[in-house]
DNA sequence: ATGGTTTTTACTGCGTC
DNA sequence: GACGCGGTAAAAACCAT
């Protein structure tokens, strides 16, 4: 029960970000680790959703080759670390540019046929910009549009922000998909302020949307960090296995999850005696190292940490 | 608006490579 | 001497009421 992550898990290598994939089949959901964390039980739920996709997109999956890494890509592995992602080991992509158009063309012609009234409001072009820019799966747009199909017949969107509306709705979007964005980065990708966005996105909550919503878990923000700090895979075992161990207390309540991942991961780290430090978990986590050292304290307040481990651990008690 | 909680900002001292 | 680390106080942000 230690063990999150399984055996075979990890077929590929990002092509953005050199993180690990996780491709299924079945589902046809694929998730890098880093771009876009899933978690095993998040792809479950999104069953349903993804057989209501037209069928073109199965015919596609099937086949293996070329369509294949284009879907890959297309499912959204995306931007925040562009820089060094742009072009990685010589598998050359296809033009970005030439991705986000077909893209979008697809979203809106959906979009399109599926609406009634295309006068609906600005803000259903808005969510297909914004998931354009931030390369996001398509299910994200899909559920966005929905979300925001039906706010917009209950009302609670009216005379409302368009820009604060849009990002909260692709927020949602992105939570229900198992996605992992912020509000920050989406907000940014809109053009306004995360506090409004996050209004929206709590008026959205309690107004319209029944089905509970689970925030981001402790547990996505370590995979995430883990793989775009490019630390060993170790480390990151070791972070979700404390957080296991830990689950039950009362340390966790009101603090930030990013936070607290990144005082696992640091502490993690600090164990196996890989050189991780404080400021790179806490820039990564869009923490503050003020932050990751007050979670390190009341962990370590909270906790003994001994290190009995099996092979070669080296590591320091603390 | 307000009050309680959490995070950030800014600054300090300490050890070490 | 710069760097990483640890702590603190006050300001700022957040959130429910």
């Amino acid at each position: 029960m230690e063990t999150v992550l399984e055996e075979g898990d990890v077929l590929n290598k990002c092509p953005r970000c050199g993180g690990g994939l996780n491709y299924d089949e079945e589902l046809g959901e694929l998730f890098c680790r880093s771009c876009a964390v899933v978690v095993q039980e998040q792809v479950a739920d999104l069953g349903p959703e993804w057989k209501a996709l037209d069928p073109e997109d199965k015919t596609r999956r099937v086949r293996v080759g070329a369509p294949l890494t284009l879907s890959l890509h297309d499912l959204g592995l995306t931007t925040e670390i562009d820089s060094r992602a742009q072009d990685s080991q010589g598998r050359a992509l296809p033009p970005q540019a030439r991705i986000s158009a077909g893209k979008m063309r697809r979203w809106q012609n959906r979009v399109r046929t599926t609406s009634t009234e295309r006068s609906l409001s600005q803000v259903l072009s808005k969510i297909g910009e914004v998931v354009t820019r931030l390369a996001l799966p398509k299910s994200v747009a899909e559920t966005a549009a929905r979300v925001y199909r039906r706010s917009h017949k209950m009302k609670v969107v009216k005379s409302r922000s368009i820009k604060g509306v849009t990002a909260a709705v692709v927020y949602l979007a992105c939570r229900k998909c198992g996605v992992s964005r912020t509000l920050n980065e989406i907000s940014q990708a809109v053009g306004v302020k995360e506090r409004n966005a996050a209004r929206y996105f709590r008026l959205l909550l309690r107004e319209v949307e029944d089905t509970y919503i689970p925030p981001p878990t402790i547990e996505s923000y370590i995979s995430k960090l883990v793989n775009m700090a490019k630390i060993d895979a170790r480390v990151e075992r070791l972070a979700l296995h404390l957080v296991a161990k830990t689950r039950d207390s009362r340390v966790f309540s009101g603090k930030t999850p990013s936070g607290l991942a990144a005082a696992y991961v640091y502490i993690a780290a600090v164990l196996l005696g890989e050189k991780v430090s404080q400021r790179e978990v806490a820039e990564l986590a869009n923490v503050t190292e003020v932050t990751v050292r007050n979670r390190c304290r009341e962990l370590l307040e909270a906790y003994v940490i001994r290190q009995r481990l099996k092979p070669q651990g080296r590591g320091k008690s603390l």
